[in-house]
Formats: structure tokens, C-alpha cells, sequence
DNA sequence: GATAAAGCCTCCAGTAAGGGGAAAGTAAAG
DNA sequence: CTTTACTTTCCCCTTACTGGAGGCTTTATC
């Protein structure tokens, strides 16, 4: 199938089909005489199993190693568990980070007024040292 | 004062700062002779704010913003306010996104045996349509 | 005074993961 | 035969810097 049908049913857009081609993710072959790329049943699927591990958060060079793990027969499933349990920990990581940061700035949003007199404990804070 | 100092008493790089000039966002005056770049106490209390900012997660645009209200001592503190309120609900947004990320990977570890043997569910559910 | 180290300068390239758009070839429909 | 839709490559743009090369200036050491 063409590059538009392929970006169709995976859910992704040309734009990054073609990206995928470009970066040695999942390289088509090209129609020699039209230079169109031609997706095979396969290649669809991978390219659905990269879309679903790029929406849970995983980068492209992790969705390389589970696309390899993904077509390993012999793999053994800790190793995908592990890939897994160091994304989990980044999300915790990057949850601790936010929540302290939305607390910080909530309580910010408490202190001030947020009339139209230019006191502003935002700024306060934002312009103290340390 | 040099750009090292500055950089050094606003705990940014020196890399940073000059990144900061280049964008038009705190452009010292420039040694004639030398071509060094010059920082007032004034700069350095700015790159000091921003540095504050940009570690409350917002962007150098809205750096921006926050600055020039700084520097508006007839800002009304609603306007204030109202950025601080707008990037409260983006984390609230990435707070919602990370957790829903996070329970679901969690789910497909706790169903992964993590073993030698090559049966994965995780990879199952990535290889799964839809 | 010579030299070396540190600090500063500009310019170029690269990061992640594509998006936007131009110019040109190809295919399908009316 | 023409229009429209699809595809191609190419190049620039995004965020917020970081790293490095090559070349001045200043400071410290011998």
C-alpha cells in the first residue's frame, strides 16, 4: 500500500511515516519505476506497535529496542518488563517534579490579590534572591 | 560586570546567558573595545528572575511576559496572576496525561511475568489493534 | 618579558520528533 | 484532456539551549 493508506490505518500522518523511513525505523521499499514507497502488511504493523508505544510516552530510540524486542521471537519478556519499569520511573519522576511545581505556584496564586493594583507577590517571589 | 560573574551569580551557564542576549531578552551593552559583554546589576537581578521563572516551568516566552510586567510598575497584578493561572492548568493538563500514562504501563507490568521465557504481554498490547 | 591558562568572542552544528510548504512527478476520475 | 489527489525530495522552522572550533583578551606564573 502507498505511504497515505499506511499513515491511515496506523493513525499517524505522512509526515511522520516518512520520518520513520528517514531515521531507519521502518524502511519501505520503493516502487522503482515511481519512487513511491510500498507498506506492507508488516510494516503496517509495526508501524501501528510504534504509534501505540510512542503515545505511552516511550521515545523513538526506546520504540527501537521494543520493535526489536517485538520481532525477537527468542526475547525474554524481563527485558521488555524492564524497558518498562525505567519509563514508569521517568513518569514518577516527571509527577514529582510537576506536583511541586503546581504546588508552588498555587499557593503563589493564593497571595495574590489579582486586582488591578500592581502589588504582586508573584513577582515578589519570582524577583527575590536565592 | 563579565558574562562569567553574571552567569555564575544567576546560576545560569554562561552558554545560557549568552543565548538570553542573542534572543533579545536581557541584551547588555557591549565593551567597544574588548566586545565583551556588560552586565549592570539591574541585568543580573533579570537573568536572576528569569532563571527563577524558567524553573517554575515557564517558557522563555512567557519569560517574556513576566518580565515586562516586572519591569511595568503600573502592572495590575490580575495580569500576573492570570499567566501564573493559565500555566497551572498545563500542569494539571500533564499531571492528568502522566497518571493515565502510568497506570495503564503499571497495569501491563504487573500482567508481565518478566521472565526468560518470551511470552509478553506488554508487547502483546502494543502489537494489538486499534 | 615570555608563556600559559582562563575567560571571552563569533559562527556552525546538533538535539527530539516531526510540521509547513514549495516545486515537480504520478495517478485516478470525470 | 483536464482537474484533483497523492507522492516525491528539499529546505527551513520549532524549543531552549549545548558543544566545539578557531581566534582575541586578560590574568597569573615563571
Amino acid at each position: 500500500m502507498n505511504i497515505g493508506e499506511a499513515a491511515k490505518k496506523s493513525g499517524l500522518t505522512v509526515k511522520t511515516v516518512r520520518y520513520y523511513d528517514e531515521i531507519n525505523l521502518i524502511k519501505p521499499i520503493k516502487n522503482k519505476v515511481t519512487n513511491y514507497r510500498q507498506y506492507t502488511e508488516a510494516e503496517l504493523a509495526k508501524l501501528q506497535f510504534i504509534g501505540k508505544a510512542r503515545r505511552f510516552n516511550f521515545s523513538i530510540k526506546e520504540c527501537k529496542e521494543l520493535l526489536s524486542l517485538y520481532e525477537n521471537q527468542n526475547r525474554s519478556s524481563k527485558e521488555v518488563r524492564d524497558i518498562t519499569l525505567t519509563k514508569i520511573s521517568e513518569i514518577d519522576n516527571k509527577l514529582k517534579e510537576l506536583k511541586n511545581l503546581r504546588e508552588q505556584l498555587s499557593h503563589l496564586v493564593t497571595c495574590c490579590k489579582g486586582n488591578e493594583r500592581p502589588e504582586c507577590p508573584i513577582i515578589d517571589e519570582l524577583s527575590a534572591k536565592t
